[in-house]
DNA sequence: ATGGCCTGATCTTCAGGA
C-alpha cells in the first residue's frame, strides 16, 4: 500500500484548526505528526478531524508544547513519552508521543528549543535528546517500520540555515546538538532528506518577523528518520511549502513522505 | 518607511518561540 507519513509544527493547533483541517482535505496525508499544539487534549478538535476519517492521540496540557499523532490507517498502542524522559523544571512536558498507525509505528516528537547555550534548558535539550536516544533503540532495530519525526529544534548542517554567519554562539546548531543527531544515527536510524518544492534548500521553518519567509531566510528543523524497513520503503519526500503562505499560517512547513509499503 | 511577528495567559504586557 502507499502511506503517506507527514510531520508539522502547527504553532496552535486552535489558532490554526482551520488550517490544519483545510491541509488535511487536499495533502490528505495517512499518518500526522502534530507539534505545539498549545492546547490540551480536551481542546483538541477531535471532532473536525474525525470528520475527515482521523483517529487522534494527544498530549497536550495546556499553553506550551504539545504532541499529537492523527491516523486514517489504524491507531494503537499509543505511549506518551518513555519512561526516564526528562523533566523541565519538575515538569513532565507533553513532547513526545508513539503509536502504531497501520504497517508503521511512529514517534512524534517537539524537541526541547534550548532558548541560549548554557542555560538549563539548553542542557535538558541535550538530555532530552540523549533519552530519546534510548528509546529508539529497541524500534530502530525492529522489522517494523519505525520513524521518529518531528520539530527537533536542530539544523543538521551549516547548508540548513540560511546564514550560518549569524549563528554564532547560537542554539540549533553547536556541535553537541547535532552529536545527538548522529547517535540517532549510530543507532540504525537514517535521515529521509525532503525534497525543495522552490529554491535549493528544504527549509521547513521561517520566523514570522523580518518578512523571513519571502526573503527565504529559513531553517531545516524538522527532521524525519527512519529505521531500515522505513527508509527502504520511501518513494517521495518534501517540504509542503505552499502551506507556509498566506494569512493564518504557521511558522513550520509539513514535511511529508510518501512509502510503499 | 531601513524595521517590519505570533500565541495564549499572568491579559493593555509578558514569556517563549528559534
Amino acid at each position: 500500500m502507499v502511506l503517506r507519513v507527514a510531520t508539522w509544527n502547527v504553532n496552535s493547533v486552535t489558532a490554526r484548526t482551520e488550517r490544519v483541517v483545510g491541509w488535511l482535505g487536499s495533502a490528505k496525508p495517512d499518518v500526522v505528526c502534530l507539534q505545539e499544539l498549545k492546547t490540551t487534549d480536551e481542546g483538541f478538535p477531535t471532532d473536525q478531524v474525525a470528520a475527515l476519517g482521523y483517529e487522534a492521540a494527544t498530549w497536550g496540557t495546556g499553553r506550551w508544547n504539545g504532541v499529537a499523532i492523527l491516523s486514517r490507517v489504524g491507531l494503537a498502542e499509543v505511549r506518551r513519552g518513555w519512561p526516564g524522559l526528562p523533566e523541565f523544571d519538575g515538569v513532565l512536558e507533553p513532547r513526545a508521543l508513539t503509536a502504531t498507525c497501520g504497517p508503521v509505528r511512529v514517534t512524534c516528537v517537539y524537541v526541547p528549543n534550548g532558548r541560549e547555550v548554557g542555560h538549563p534548558h539548553y542542557d535538558y535539550k541535550l538530555s532530552w535528546l540523549d533519552s530519546l536516544s534510548r528509546a529508539v533503540t529497541e524500534p530502530a532495530r525492529a522489522e517494523v517500520p519505525f520513524a521518529v519525526l518531528g520539530d527537533f529544534n536542530i539544523a543538521p548542517t551549516d547548508a540548513d540555515v540560511w546564514d550560518i554567519s549569524l549563528f554564532a554562539d547560537s542554539t540549533h546548531v553547536t556541535a553537541p546538538e547535532r552529536a545527538r543527531l548522529a547517535d540517532l544515527e549510530g543507532r540504525g536510524l537514517v535521515e529521509i532528506h525532503p525534497r525543495a518544492l522552490k529554491y535549493d534548500k528544504p527549509f521547513t521553518y521561517w520566523d514570522y518577523r523580518q518578512l523571513a519567509f519571502p526573503k527565504n531566510n529559513g531553517m531545516r528543523i524538522d527532521l524525519v528518520f527512519g529505521n531500515e524497513a522505513f527508509a527502504g520503503a520511501v518513494s517521495d519526500a518534501f517540504v509542503d511549502r505552499e502551506e507556509r503562505k498566506g494569512k493564518g499560517a504557521s511558522d513550520h512547513a509539513p514535511v511529508v513522505v510518501d512509502l510503499t509499503v
